[in-house]
DNA sequence: CTTAATAGTGAGTAATCACTTGCAAAAGTA
DNA sequence: TACTTTTGCAAGTGATTACTCACTATTAAG
């Protein structure tokens, strides 16, 4: 990958995230990355090739923050991770992970299948803590999670932190 | 409100809410609504002011939600009435829900003051209950609406109705 | 009936859209 | 060195964008 295609991929996270992906036009993108507009268009074939290329990293990020939770055996140590798995994000990352938010509405694409393998995790840290139905609790936790998710980067007031502390504190984790 | 004015803006809910609002050209919803584009832009003014006529549609139907859990004076009530409210809303008002939740993100307006009148109740009911936190509870109770919410207009395979189940059980409703 | 306001149209507008093309500079590769 | 491939740019393309304008049809009040 050369430098000017990871600027453009840069800009290109940076303005969908910021105004939303048919709201930034491919010239705009290139502008911000200082490249001709054309490159665009060599290196990623069209507009969705570029959304496409973002989507595939927004993926492996998401897979790279649930090894951690996934390959955790302590029950307890699971759901707590789980819980707290948005609090460990860096700010400098909001543009990045704002976007796959948005596009979740924007695109229509389904959640479901990202978030299989946390759910897997989460139903069997409750089974294993004797709860009587683990899949509802594992899809509360993630309702939570993705609640919680949305709120901060759509600039909720909402004080995330105190939030993962109590459930933490709910659940005796 | 003329007849015309009424089918402007019916178009344009259906096509914002299935397309996005920036991908909707005023020309498309002129042909879904088969008036002249022109007319549009008389109502309107502009294509946000077609915009800002449905979420004013919008603002008024979370209002009209709200009043019958407000008004509740028993505290188990009100937060029963809380979880299940999402379970009353119309097939038919699918398009028009969901609008509103994608132009959360796309317009990035905060839905926290939407919001408050709910969480006032649900903190108070909380309070009369005896819960040590009543706040938090009510940011978990709004913060699972809203994930609920979510889901079905994304077309999730959640089972809404046994989650609401689920948590009204666990909150001994 | 006259008059004025409103409702509605359809053919424009300049600007912007995603995308293409032709060509040159750079970078491998032999 | 000579040749091929990749990288990059500038200047286009036709289509579509939000929006305007000149005009007509309809309605309603005096």
């Amino acid at each position: 990958m050369t430098e000017k295609q990871e600027k453009i991929l840069q800009s290109a996270l940076e303005l969908f995230a910021k105004e939303g992906f048919h709201a930034t036009s491919t010239s705009k993108v290139a502008k911000n990355a200082c490249v001709s507009e054309g490159l665009i268009f060599r290196h990623f074939g069209n507009k969705e090739g570029l959304l496409s290329a973002i989507l595939q990293l927004g993926e492996n990020r998401i897979k790279a923050l649930f090894v951690d939770i996934v390959m955790e055996s302590d029950p307890k140590e699971v759901i707590r991770k789980a819980i707290l798995m948005t609090s460990g994000i860096d700010k400098a990352d909001y543009d990045f992970w704002k976007l796959q938010f948005k596009l979740k509405w924007e695109l229509e694409v389904s959640s479901d299948k990202k978030m299989e393998p946390l759910k897997m995790a989460l139903t069997n840290a409750f089974n294993k803590l004797g709860y009587e139905e683990p899949e509802l609790e594992a899809n509360l936790i993630i309702l939570f999670i993705d609640g919680i998710g949305s709120a901060v980067l759509k600039g909720s007031e909402l004080d995330s932190e105190e939030m993962m502390r109590f459930l933490i504190k709910k659940y005796n984790l």
